[in-house]
DNA sequence: TTTAATGTTCACAAAGTATTCATATTTGAC
DNA sequence: GTCAAATATGAATACTTTGTGAACATTAAA
């Protein structure tokens, strides 16, 4: 499996290196920023991280600004450290839509193991096979199955119905769908997307009906009942 | 949409009582046992529980064990609470699959804060849906179900429909309608939306009526009692 | 470097929706 | 009841979005 990407994002450069090292032992790939405005520049140069990692003290922009700039494009889990213990602030993280928060001092063996049960439980890392009606989709091995018969997916198509599938019953806007397929920089045509949709719904045969179309909206991966 | 259940387990039902009043004032139904054996006869015994608040320590069967019980059957989310604050009864915990754990004493606002965390990356509590008067309007799936059948609307039509219902009761000139549900700099004919309430009224039977006309002055969405 | 595969853009056809408009109907004031 | 103004309605038209195939660009493999 591809290495899980964490951005670990702290002013405090000792810190930074506390973290890093004891994920790194666990086989994570880290990505570091040392401020908000930063960290917000990683996360948008860099595709696939999978957790950000976000200290809420901060010169520039602290913590909660870069968790609501984040939150208004994606929903990658944030966890966030303080040192402060006050009730409200943490109160005021979830329902910023943090997924977990944690007061400094603390141990960094358990941190990690929350980096792990949260992505375990964000279909990251754990079981890479999903399978919805009829489709079964292999991540760790890049191949997807319909009706138990191997389809030969290219790279783009295997994201997009992968991530059409992890997204079932959405209604996914074509930037949505860019934002998280392609990278958020890109600049291209959103008519690229309705190209790689035509082509995925051809190798998919009767399946591809499930990529239901919305009028003015986007894209919506359902399976009948 | 439907109440979400959570399953307490404590041998003490002062704390259990603590923390379903908590989990009750935030609409969840809150299912309770008083020991291991318990819990897992409660579990096994009611499909569709979607998280458990787990006490470690209690007689019979501790929390560990039911915990291990139960994740060879199934991912239900599970918080494990705890007196002690050891590190490596914390990272066991974590090894078990569980989600998240908590010291006691803890405050009952953040376990249930990080009980909704928990749902909503476990894709248990969607993006709000609303409900009034048997109008279902699901805004993440882009979809409104009457009466439990889904209503085939266009994207004005939903967007109306939408804007009406968020204000229930309230009286909607043409110009309020026109500056929310269309763009602000709209140049277009007030009768456009006329319209659209018709097509809207025809699509949802019955209940179109409940889509009032003002005479002279615009339009009211109103449920009977 | 060449070749093959994949990704992207574009133009036009096809489908679906929004808007306008003419006419019918309803409403409230007198 | 009558009248004028407002709203409802259906059909025609204008507009937007999407589907599609092919050309072009890019990347990876040979």
């Amino acid at each position: 499996m591809d290495t899980v990407k964490v951005l670990v994002v702290d002013d405090e450069s000792r810190m930074r290196k506390l973290v890093k090292d004891f994920l790194v032992k666990k086989d994570f790939e880290v990505l570091e920023a040392s401020n908000g405005e930063e960290a917000l520049d990683v996360f948008y140069d860099n595709k696939n991280i999978s957790l950000i990692i976000l200290d809420v003290m901060m010169p520039k922009m602290d913590g909660w600004q870069v968790c609501k700039e984040i939150r208004s494009y994606s929903d990658v889990p944030i966890i966030m450290l303080t040192a402060k213990g006050d009730e409200r602030d943490e109160l005021q993280g979830f329902d910023l839509g943090v997924d977990e928060y944690i007061s400094k001092p603390f141990s960094p063996k358990i941190l990690v193991a929350r980096v792990e049960a949260i992505l375990r439980r964000s279909n990251v890392i754990g079981d890479s096979v999903i399978s919805v009606g009829g489709i079964e989709i292999d991540k760790a091995a890049h191949l997807v199955k319909i009706d138990d018969k191997p389809v030969e997916l290219s790279f783009k198509e295997f994201e997009l119905l992968t991530y059409f599938v992890e997204n079932k019953g959405l209604a996914l806007s074509r930037e949505k769908i860019l934002n998280n397929v392609w990278n958020y920089d890109y600049f291209g045509d959103a008519r690229t997307i309705d190209t790689h949709v035509k082509k995925l719904r051809n190798k998919m045969g009767d399946k591809g009906e499930y990529i239901h179309t919305i009028w003015g909206m986007g894209y919506k991966f359902e399976v009948p009942e």
